[in-house]
DNA sequence: CCAGAAATTGACTTCGAGGCAATAATTTTG
DNA sequence: CAAAATTATTGCCTCGAAGTCAATTTCTGG
């Protein structure tokens, strides 16, 4: 599946030719840029909803010249799924080692995650579309959201038994507040009149009245 | 679109001929266990990764013998749509009724709408899947979302105004709370261990918790 | 400025799934 | 029980979009 690319580039590596690593630089460049414009397509519109020629037009080449950065338009949405989990686990990390408690780990957690994939960088987060994967990236995507999953509620736990989260349904809390970062995807832009700030600033004040023990 | 079906029915409704009614009967029956069947796959699993073939098999019939009950797949979603829709305004008005505060409305509301689109009667909600909808559905659809948003955000003005929930951001709150809630199709079905009320009253727990202002 | 590699294109094939017309099976009615 | 209306099915057609490939253009190093 992702042998096409892979073997593509890495053909005469030597360090020293800045102009050979200048090619491979572009190759990943544009080849990010292709899942980027597409991942941000799939999540505003929906996968099905995007074809490869829309991708295309946007980036202004034919439809065939984006087979020679990916295999196929499932290649691509695994990435983008894939990416988008490097965000959760990245946010992960940062909350564990920045917050004390469990209630604050648990806001870093969302406001990094947030402004991750409200940034620029981030916006192509792809959160909905899991039943578009075919089963085998499905159950490895599965795997890693669900680890994910898991670790959100350690973090509830933890808050809880730390007494500075009220008593909750771990899983059932994890799940709606998933939902509503996921839905994000479907109304933020970043072009719209809301900036990545205001929105992690208002979900976090949000998630923490709803948490906060008293 | 929706002319096949209607002109089908209501030949001779003389109200005196039961078999005739029986029959104007069975056949909304039927149409609706196709909606229903048919909506519950599309919010489970979404609309373009759910064949009409799929839909069918579950339902013992050929895919042909669908198009005796609906035009094409499209009016399904689109009903499905509306259908969502009218549980909406349904919770909507009995929030308003039954609730004296601001924030009693919201709380009413969410718990009304989370147990309705959670029942068995309900559980098709399709709630994603706005884009799949072709454009003068999206149209019809679009205006009366926003009609229910708007009311939605109304009622937390109304509570910032009688000083029953804190200062929040109207609009971005909803956006939240519906993502919540809407999220719920990709994750809840009946034959889970939780129950609808469980659900409602774990997320009625949170969003008081996120709102009431102290 | 040339040779060869990289990148891109246009034209083509394939395929899944929606949709339809004719037909068969079933049920109702006289 | 036969005729008529209703319901379901079979088989076919179509269409959109994914994916392929030989041919061509664009780059890049020498």
């Amino acid at each position: 599946m992702k042998k096409a690319s892979t073997a593509r580039r890495g053909r005469h590596a030597s360090a020293w030719k800045s102009v050979v690593l200048n090619r491979e630089q572009q190759f990943s460049l544009k080849r990010g840029a292709l899942l980027r414009e597409a991942g941000r397509a799939f999540s505003l519109r929906g996968y099905h909803n995007t074809s490869l020629e829309d991708v295309a037009k946007t980036l202004d080449v034919t439809k065939a010249a984006l087979y020679y950065y990916v295999t196929n338009k499932q290649e691509i949405l695994f990435e983008c799924h894939m990416m988008s989990l490097d965000f959760g686990d990245e946010a992960m990390k940062y909350s564990e080692e920045h917050g004390k408690t469990g209630l604050e780990k648990i806001l870093l957690l969302i406001d990094k995650y947030v402004k991750t994939i409200t940034s620029e960088m981030g916006s192509f987060a792809v959160l909905g579309e899991y039943d578009a994967l075919e089963s085998q990236n499905k159950a490895i995507i599965g795997k890693r959201r669900d680890k994910f999953d898991r670790g959100f509620r350690k973090l509830i736990s933890e808050g809880i038994a730390d007494g500075t989260v009220r008593a909750v349904d771990p899983k059932l809390t994890v799940f709606f507040f998933m939902g509503s970062i996921n839905w994000m995807t479907r109304w933020f832009t970043t072009e719209g009149p809301l900036t990545g700030e205001q929105v992690a600033r208002q979900l976090v004040d949000l998630v923490e009245g709803a948490l906060r023990s008293r």
